[in-house]
DNA sequence: AATTGGCACTCGCCCACCCGGAGTGCCACC
DNA sequence: GGTGGCACTCCGGGTGGGCGAGTGCCAATT
């Protein structure tokens, strides 16, 4: 008994029905590859498969369908990857390029890559902790309202509105030209997470009427900061869904919907997976932990750089999908995206 | 023969479809509303608001179900506008006033409206067009890069990058500043539209080594005022559309979400609908004019107070919705968004 | 003239039934 | 271990009949 043959039938298997919807029969599988062996033997290597769960039938006298257990084996041990040809990368590239600023750069990589897996993308704005601060603005709106600009070097822009008629209602020029120049010298070229004991100390080299004034902006900064949960997701290619695999989910898709509505869920996912930049991370059927995801799987790789990741960019398809091109296509607008961003 | 009557056919046949989903009969009609009369009469006034367009039956021996132009009829007509109860308009304004930002508003609107009818609810960004203008901020980002940051009253924030390399090599500060404050003398408070011709008048008031400066700046914010075509969209709900819906739509639902992902289309349907704020507006079925939303109706707002409508909320159903219940939904929210973003 | 009860008729829906085909498991054999 | 053969299982699709809801029409009634 070979154990490589049985595998070779494994992916044979995974291949056969990302196509055909259909579970496989080992005739079928004969006629299809050139395994080298009669049908009896590949029914076979099917019950061993199934003994070892990587395949089940639906019914009995059916044919087999992959598992969870059967899909993962397939993306860590049997997927050859799929090379991008490079008119696609050229073509990745020039797209992206084009944006003219951070939301058009994100809104572009996430059609991109729904475009080209034919599934739901999704693209998690830079973190805002991660990224190094550029500029920091104080913007004197009058009615005792200062405007904070946080600029980050991803282009992210973060705005807060501050109300100070009970702090300092005399709220001089001089007094936030100084700030500004103040904070900028602290906090500019750092990292947002490291931001938060330098600045608790600014204000004690204010006079003290100023001191309220100080803390209240620096306040707002931190809170910013602290709303990492605020992390936005943009969603494209939902009608992919409905599309290609209306009917690759037992009843409705409506479930399916939800969960992608709910951020939390993929903002949760999307923090569980892999933080180096370099890999692609497959979550598969129930791997996902979610109830309305137990059909599909999700295919994410960090983005921003060699050293750390900014975020996190996926696409969500079926069970059943195209494992290596998905992985090539997520990689592929990862990298350019990377790109983009640091030049 | 009374004309009466049978408008009162219309409407009851439009209460029980939207509630059964299945064409009505006249049988089931005198039973469940006070009608007066016998099922053979009502045979007779369905006869003829068949003959009239309002209503057809699926196949012959079936109930009948309204057209698009019952519809029509029915909203132009017969629907008796619910009132919202006290206590959920407080619960709007409440849950809309805990925003901490625009984006915040935004996206608080339109899940509030989703969660209210049961539908898809979109919502669009205030236009920057139309909105006056609170402040420009220019921002010396170093390496011959400036920071363009528009902030209307609405509280949107727009920035673009400028790249001064082959302008103005050296940026010196004092231009800047100087820059800074001509332009707000010249644009605070203004309607963006308003902004151009002022705008380029500005330059000439410089000293010509800067004057190349200048026109790069306003130029840049021209065409960030120009873009009127990047009009955002926030959309949400569409989770409801697979759940409540699914047999609301011949086929699949693979086409609406099309349409809903081709934020050209809705911008283009929202543009084309009743322009003062107060009125509420409705699509039905083929009004839209787009093949993917035959089967939908199109529910809208505009919002931004009485004077001037900054852009518009709405909501998509299928075309047996509750449209008493869903104009009084968008109408509140409307409202109550005006409010928040007027306070 | 409008309304009504009665009646024949039409269809879609459901269910039960049946059959063909694809696929399996198992065994005896090589 | 691999193979051919065979009996068995079960899904899917097609067929046919009965039921019920609903209609249109007509003659009778008010």
């Amino acid at each position: 008994m070979s154990d490589d043959r049985r595998l070779d039938v494994l992916r044979a298997i995974v291949e056969d029905y990302v196509v055909t919807r259909e579970p496989v029969g080992s005739r079928a599988l004969v006629e299809r590859h050139s395994l080298g062996v009669s049908s009896a033997t590949i029914r076979n290597d099917m019950a061993a498969l199934e003994e070892g769960g990587y395949i089940v039938q639906p019914h009995t006298s059916a044919g087999r369908v992959p598992t969870d257990r059967g899909y993962r084996l397939f993306v860590d041990r049997l997927a050859t990857v799929k090379a991008m040809s490079s008119p696609e990368k050229r073509a990745i590239q020039a797209f992206l390029e084009e944006a003219v600023d951070l939301d058009d750069v994100v809104d572009r990589a996430v059609r991109l890559l729904a475009q080209l897996t034919q599934q739901v993308a999704v693209v998690q704005y830079p973190s805002l902790r991660r990224s190094a601060l550029r500029h920091l603005e104080l913007v004197d709106l009058g009615e005792h309202r200062l405007l904070v600009v946080i600029i980050t070097d991803t282009g992210r822009v973060e705005q807060r509105t501050l109300d100070l008629a009970t702090i300092a209602p005399a709220l001089s020029e001089e007094t936030v030209a100084l700030l500004r120049v103040r904070l900028n010298v602290v906090a500019t070229g750092r990292r947002l997470s490291e931001l938060v004991v330098p600045l608790g100390e600014l204000a004690d080299a204010f006079p003290s009427a100023d001191q309220a004034l100080v803390r209240a902006v620096v306040q707002v900064v931190e809170e910013t900061l602290a709303e990492e949960s605020e992390e936005r997701l943009v969603l494209a290619g939902t009608a992919n869904l409905a599309r290609t695999g209306a009917h690759d989910f037992t009843h409705t898709l409506g479930p399916v919907l939800e969960a992608l509505e709910e951020q939390v869920v993929l903002l949760r996912l999307l923090g569980e997976m892999a933080d180096d930049a370099a890999t692609v991370s497959v979550r598969i059927g129930r791997e996902t932990h979610h109830e309305g995801l137990v059909e599909t799987s999700f295919v994410t790789s960090g983005y921003g750089g060699e050293d750390a990741t900014l975020a996190r960019i996926g696409s969500i398809g079926p069970l059943r999908m195209d494992y290596p091109g998905t992985i090539a296509s997520v990689r592929a607008v990862a990298r350019y995206l990377s790109r983009v961003l640091a030049g």
